[in-house]
DNA sequence: GGAATTAGTTAGCACTACTAACGAAGTATA
DNA sequence: TATACTTCGTTAGTAGTGCTAACTAATTCC
């Protein structure tokens, strides 16, 4: 019976259907995350920083998916509200070391815990197998996002 | 051994990686998009539009999750580019009805073909078990957001 | 030493989001 | 019926985020 419909067997409407999803999932989470005063790039660039540790704007550009004048942009912003800085790399004068300051850390935090308080309180409505297929769908995407080409 | 990470137990961790995973499936999609010439917004309006049929402007910055003066621009520039057409609503001259032309179901059609031979072709490399799993998720979070409160 | 490459910035454009304020049309009510 | 309120959509102004082109400064290669 959960297999009556074929839901999944196609890549081409996965593709569809998630794309779908994941836009207006966003478009959901962005007006929670207006709290912040931060835009949504803003707040995952922090993050990556905080997660990743600190590193070059290039790398940091890389790792979101932008061009290298978008993220100096970006950082300006977050450098403006001292929630990264930027250290000189010894060795290499052309080269920027960004990191999120403690003030960075704590809003990232706060934003983090209001947006899951919001999402999670409707993925609670689910059962525990549902939320553990969104767990492996999350899984698999990383993976795939990781390796992408 | 499938189990033994506890990668779904956790609506928060499960709320933190489906929306990290979005965020950056869309900025690889987004770089696809840009090739039809229309911002993502303009592309899932009018696909909305061509989906759900012809309505208003407050009903489709609604379904959008977007404020009316944002459809309103993004309607304008659907027009300009005669993707979109308006009527008068027949009973309330205040209500326009907007509706998907034969050109504009055409360019989704080729965007939507763009966008799947990009992703699809990374997806085709999954296993059925995994892109079954990233379909039933599709599929959850589509309810989910439709019945979101 | 000079040329080519690499890291980051600046300038300028386009798209998408918001609020505030407005006009026009419909509805309710005194 | 006249006035007030509500609803629908637009206009104006601002902010954030994406791009390319062109630039400076530092490094590397020959």
């Amino acid at each position: 019976m959960t297999q009556a419909r074929k839901i999944s067997a196609d890549p081409a409407a996965v593709t569809d259907r998630l794309h779908s999803a994941a836009i207006h999932l966003l478009r959901r989470v962005r007006r929670q995350d207006v709290a912040s005063g931060l835009g949504p790039a803003q707040l995952s660039a922090l993050s990556v920083l905080m997660f990743g540790g600190p590193m070059g704007l290039g790398e940091l550009a890389a790792a979101e998916q932008v061009r290298p004048p978008t993220m100096s942009r970006i950082v300006a912003a977050l450098e403006r509200q001292k929630l990264v800085e930027r250290a000189s790399d010894a060795g290499d004068a052309r080269r920027i070391r960004l990191r999120a300051t403690a003030k960075g850390q704590k809003l990232l935090q706060k934003g983090r815990r209001l947006r899951i308080a919001y999402l999670a309180g409707h993925f609670q409505k689910l059962s525990a197998k549902e939320l553990s297929a969104l767990g492996e769908a999350a899984e698999i995407l990383e993976n795939t996002l990781r390796n992408w080409s």
